[in-house]
RNA sequence: GGCGAUGUAGCUCAGGUGGUUAGAGCGGGCGUUUCAUACGCGCUAGGUCGGUGGUUCGAGUCCACCCAUCGCCA
């Protein structure tokens, strides 16, 4: 009984670098499939490169490269983001490799054998960005493409065309058969629905361009990017093409028990409707589930090139290190919601649960009582006559135990860690009623080395729990507990579930502590060398740079305006924040018996000297906050374009303290 | 506009089939321990469960309408 378990990424477009969104669905991926060998299943983990199209083709010609040069340069640095990931991927698929292409081939005559393509004319509006053609009533003002806002291109073409038509119904059976097929739900929901309005034929083919892969017999034709894309996950297995030549293709694709596409919620109906209907007709299995998952905010934000908030990878994993990134990922929002990464909830996270949580634990147990009263062996212990608190933790690890698996194979990573941590305070709350130190003291040395053998087989089983999210840290922390590193092994199912499995007698280790906690000071510096101010309020919406005229749903009332107290005051002093590439610090008149402290984020517009004595406009009655440790009682208005900034002001020398409305 | 979802403590969220004082984590407040990474543990949030009206002996949990937010609509 092998169940063997496949599953995959999205193959990444190529004109991006890595960034937290593609490393999200990565680490996922990685995640499941660790959990999947921890149970003894044969897996397989694949991502790789969508690598063709029109706008790879326009990009390497600015760049004044080949495609494939492009490409190939392209390409590396996804590479080097997953390794530093810990993303253990079994394959990298990049669709310019001869095997996928003849893949792609190969499923064009299935499709084509079983009569679903066709020749035809087409003509409509094209939107480069997409790859994609877009109907007329989905334009915006001026013929702009709603997602990219740029303008789209009138093209008419001979192009083939798949029935896809056909399937409609065949599709809806599936969706009934298999309501697993999507996750979440919802999302089922909209595909049904967009499905059940009845789908159209679509244009599979393209003269426009030249790189993609060319249609078989008709070499004018470069297929259709998605149609190339989907079948990258038959075709890193070996594909129809390389039938019964394939083993991987046998195992992982035709005899698989599990095969999981994660995707973007952007990219779902691609997976959940085209993908399966080609497969269909290609008579080619289909998958058993496309999960997709949620997008991530930055600090609040969406990310996108034009607020520079893009996000590699990276330097987090330089900051923080790679395990502590996935745990922060898996953590902290639920799998399929959108979420938000915050470098403060990150540092949070970290602090609250990984130091003084996790790390803590092993810490006090290891490092300090078993290694001071034990001589740092792991006590032999007979399981037999343990106390009752000790059965309970024990019960409390088995349910943990059987949760977070449960909640790991439906791809609830989050409720998984979140189970997982009830043990860990259930550990630290045990350890804190058994006080060990007092037995240590009390010379009772039998129930001492009970209570220590306990916890030190909770961390054991926490050490494999954690593994797939945290695999560098947990074999880290089986070290330190004497245990070797986890190597999972085919058919062997390494889950927790018997209780006792230490080895008595060997030696533990005492190294660093698993996380150490970063104070104050540490948390700053990390933060400034990642270039993150914190935010001067709790708002965390930043005014839009441009475009930023008021539409009819973002009126306030008259009495939401008088709520803000605006005043003119006068700057006195200013100076720059040590350490802070952006804050000045302000001391202002504004006509109060004392003068106001403000931190104003203008320091790389201004120089201070240039600000003494000038009138601004302040929000007097904003919370004070602290920001790099000083406080800031209130706000300077300024305003921003692409040239930089402009601090408000009025034009005479209107008194201190007067009120602007 | 059509279809679907969501709206629960300061924040993030749990709350099958309606039933005693509505929960967790974080943050805040108070206390306590000293084995530990100034860490742990205990106590503490008086929240009109978006609003209104209904069904019911009884509704966060069912129904209707309304409001707000979000998603999908080739």
């Amino acid at each position: 009984m092998a169940r063997p378990f496949y599953v995959t990424t999205p193959i990444y477009y190529v004109n991006d670098r890595p960034h937290i969104g593609h490393a999200y669905s990565t680490v996922a991926a990685d995640v499941v499939s660790r959990y999947a060998r921890l149970r003894g299943r044969p897996a397989y983990f694949l991502t790789g490169l969508d690598e063709h199209g029109l706008k790879i083709e326009r990009r390497a010609k600015e760049e004044g490269l080949a495609p494939q040069e492009f490409v190939d340069r392209m390409a590396a640095p996804f590479r080097l983001a997953w390794e530093e990931l810990g993303c253990a991927h079994d394959g990298f698929i990049r669709t310019t490799s001869p095997q996928h292409r003849e893949n792609v081939q190969a499923l064009w005559k299935l499709m084509q054998d079983r009569g679903d393509v066709y020749l035809d004319d087409y003509e409509d509006w094209y939107c480069v960005g997409c790859e994609s053609f877009k109907t007329e009533k989905e334009l915006l003002e001026g013929n702009l493409c709603p997602i990219h806002q740029k303008p789209v291109e009138r093209i008419k073409e001979r192009s083939y065309f798949f029935r896809l038509s056909n399937y409609t119904q065949p599709l809806l059976d599936h969706y009934e058969a298999h309501p697993d097929f999507v996750q979440p739900e919802a999302r089922l929901n909209e595909v049904k629905s967009f499905v059940k309005e009845g789908l159209r034929d679509l244009s599979i083919s393209r003269t426009s361009f030249r790189w993609g892969v060319p249609v078989p017999d008709d070499p004018e034709h470069v297929v259709y990017v998605w149609l190339d894309a989907l079948m990258n996950y038959v075709s890193a297995l070996g594909g129809p093409a390389q039938e019964g030549e394939a083993p991987l293709y046998d195992e992982f694709w035709q005899a698989s028990e599990t095969i999981i596409h994660i995707v973007g919620k952007d990219i779902l109906r691609f997976h959940a409707i085209y993908w399966p209907a080609f497969l269909m007709s290609a008579g080619i299995r289909l998958p058993t589930q496309v999960w997709a998952h949620g997008w991530l905010t930055v600090n609040g934000e969406k990310m996108s090139k034009s607020l520079g908030n893009f996000l590699p990878p990276g330097p987090l994993v330089d900051a923080f290190g790679a395990d502590v990134l996935r745990y922060y990922f898996m953590r902290e929002v639920g799998f399929g919601q959108d979420g938000d990464f915050s470098h403060r909830n990150l540092l949070n996270r970290y602090n609250g649960e990984l130091a003084n949580g996790l790390g803590n634990l092993m810490n006090r147990i290891v490092a300090s009582i078993v290694k001071k009263n034990l001589g740092g062996r792991v006590p032999n212990v007979d399981l037999d006559a343990l106390d009752e608190i000790d059965q309970q933790l024990i019960e409390k690890a088995k349910s943990t135990s059987q949760r977070a698996g449960q909640h790991i194979e439906a791809l609830a990573f989050h409720r998984a860690l979140d189970s997982i941590w009830e043990l860990v305070s259930s550990a630290n709350k045990y350890v804190d009623s058994t006080e060990p130190w007092k037995l240590a003291k009390q010379d009772d040395t039998t129930r001492l080395e009970q209570v220590c053998y306990t916890v030190l087989e909770t961390l054991r089983w926490l050490s494999i729990m954690l593994f797939p999210v945290m695999p560098e840290k947990c074999n880290e922390l089986r070290e330190q507990i004497g245990m070797p590193p986890l190597l999972p092994t085919e058919q062997v199912d390494l889950w927790p579930n018997a209780w006792g499995g230490l080895r008595p007698g060997t030696q533990t280790q005492t190294a660093t502590p698993l996380f150490p906690r970063f104070d104050e000071s540490q948390e700053r510096s990390v933060l400034e060398r990642l270039g993150v101010e914190e935010a001067p309020d709790d708002k965390k919406k930043a005014p839009a740079m441009t475009d930023s005229a008021p539409s009819q749903d973002d009126f306030i009332e008259f009495d939401d305006f008088t709520k803000v107290d605006l005043r003119v005051a006068v700057i006195k002093e200013a100076e720059k924040v040590e350490k802070s590439k952006k804050l000045l610090r302000l001391i202002v008149d504004a006509g109060e018996a004392e003068p106001r402290q403000i931190l104003a984020g203008i320091s790389e517009h201004y120089a201070p000297e240039d600000l003494i004595g000038r009138r601004v406009v302040i929000v007097a009655n904003l919370k004070p906050r602290k920001l790099m440790g000083l406080e800031s009682q209130g706000m300077v208005l300024a305003a921003s374009d692409d040239n930089g900034l402009s601090v408000l002001g009025v034009d005479r020398d209107v008194e201190p303290g007067s009120s602007a409305k």
